[in-house]
DNA sequence: AAATATTTTTAGGTATATCTAAAAATAATG
DNA sequence: CATTATTTTTAGATATACCTAAAAATATTT
């Protein structure tokens, strides 16, 4: 049995793993956890003795086949509660990851598995986020970055990578969301901003946003 | 903002309260929380301070207003959640009161709220436990024990006042469940079991049944 | 390759929620 | 009403999950 902390460390050095693509240093997971680095080498230190990943002093640290089970039966709970909380309880894209972050820590096997069910097996949450099924696997569809499209290329918005309320809300107030035709009309090589079209408008973003931003082509 | 301990603290001093009308002591919270009298005190100081109960020193505990609201708040999620797993997601109600004892901490009042109305506003749980609205008002229906029934009486099972699935499990086995028509045939003094009749059946109960068994007349 | 900067770990401390054992208060009994 | 039994509180420990500050290891510059 794991506790809340560290459940979320697991989840968090699985998601850094992904983002990264390489091994995981102490500082990143402080960053995410908000913590500090001392509390993270203790807690890193818990989790290789209990066998969930493989730590070596100064040279950060790497979930194992047994941590990565655990991350992405937190992730599939999260993502499962989020796709209930919109499709069942009326909540907004932007209402639901606070929430989904308790809920993630529940545990019974049953529960998930027949919310599962009820949910008829969604492969996706509300922000276009893959599901992990009941054995881990998921979907991996290519979608690629916004950041990376050039002048002229068309797509579908169809996953976001950053759940924040305040980042949907500004989705939401620009009438962006997932399934959204996008063109870019634009690049500002100064700071990656770029000029994008939908149905209804053309207007500028930030580079924060097009980093969080993935299409379809 | 409370403790997951604070909270199953402050639930189970007010359903002592309610079982035994009058100011709760120490042992018997430890018993209930199976914890230790000593921990108990250290706890009722904190809650005295946090101004939830009023607290004298070998005296026991009483719930102020405060702390009673916050006791039915958390008694509602408590059996909405219990009500949400049977009626939605197909759970017997045998199998539901350990996972609400970990749904019921979430802290979402537009969650809490919005389950509600998914569920059409239930005002008794799967037990015929009664659950209070968002105001933490409840109708109290009058339902007398099985034991206080003479030979020969009759009614209508409507509620349990025992969640443990050993217990319901015990009450599938003898096709007693909410609703069922009951017939007291024999009453005995020596040890206060009971025979009784249903539907299907004529059969002998002990006393630690027929405490937990609440009917209508 | 030194010197400097950055990252990471260690050492030691705090708050919460437990525990055991002993002391103090209250209740029950002869 | 004094003795005994029970309940409750206090004193002092432990484990978890944090923290700050200092030391150690590693990385980056000059
Ligand atoms: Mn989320
Ligand atoms: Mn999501
Ligand atoms: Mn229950
Ligand atoms: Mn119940």
């Amino acid at each position: 049995m794991l506790s809340k902390s560290e459940e979320n460390y697991i989840k968090e050095i699985y998601s850094l793993e992904q983002k990264f693509q390489s091994d995981v240093n102490t500082n990143l997971i402080a960053k995410k956890i908000e913590t500090k680095a001392s509390s993270v080498t203790d807690m890193l230190k818990k989790l290789a003795k209990k066998e969930l990943l493989t730590y070596q002093k100064y040279k950060g640290v790497k979930l194992n086949p047994k941590g990565t089970k655990v991350a992405l039966s937190i992730i599939r709970k999260h993502r499962l509660w989020e796709t209930f909380l919109v499709k069942k309880l009326n909540f907004s894209w932007d209402e639901v990851h606070e929430v989904a972050e308790q809920l993630e820590h529940i545990q019974s096997d049953k529960l998930t598995n027949h919310l599962d069910a009820f949910l008829d097996f969604p492969t996706v949450d509300p922000h276009g986020e893959p599901i992990p099924n009941k054995h881990g696997n998921f979907k991996t569809t290519k979608t690629i970055c916004l950041n990376q499209f050039q002048i002229g290329e068309k797509g579908v918005f169809v996953e976001v990578k950053n759940d924040s309320d305040t980042f949907l809300k500004f989705l939401n107030k620009n009438n962006l969301s997932i399934g959204t035709k996008i063109k870019v009309i634009e690049k500002e090589d100064f700071d990656n901003s770029m000029v994008i079209e939908t149905n209804k408008d053309q207007f500028r973003i930030s580079e924060n946003v097009t980093k969080n931003l993935y299409l379809k082509r």
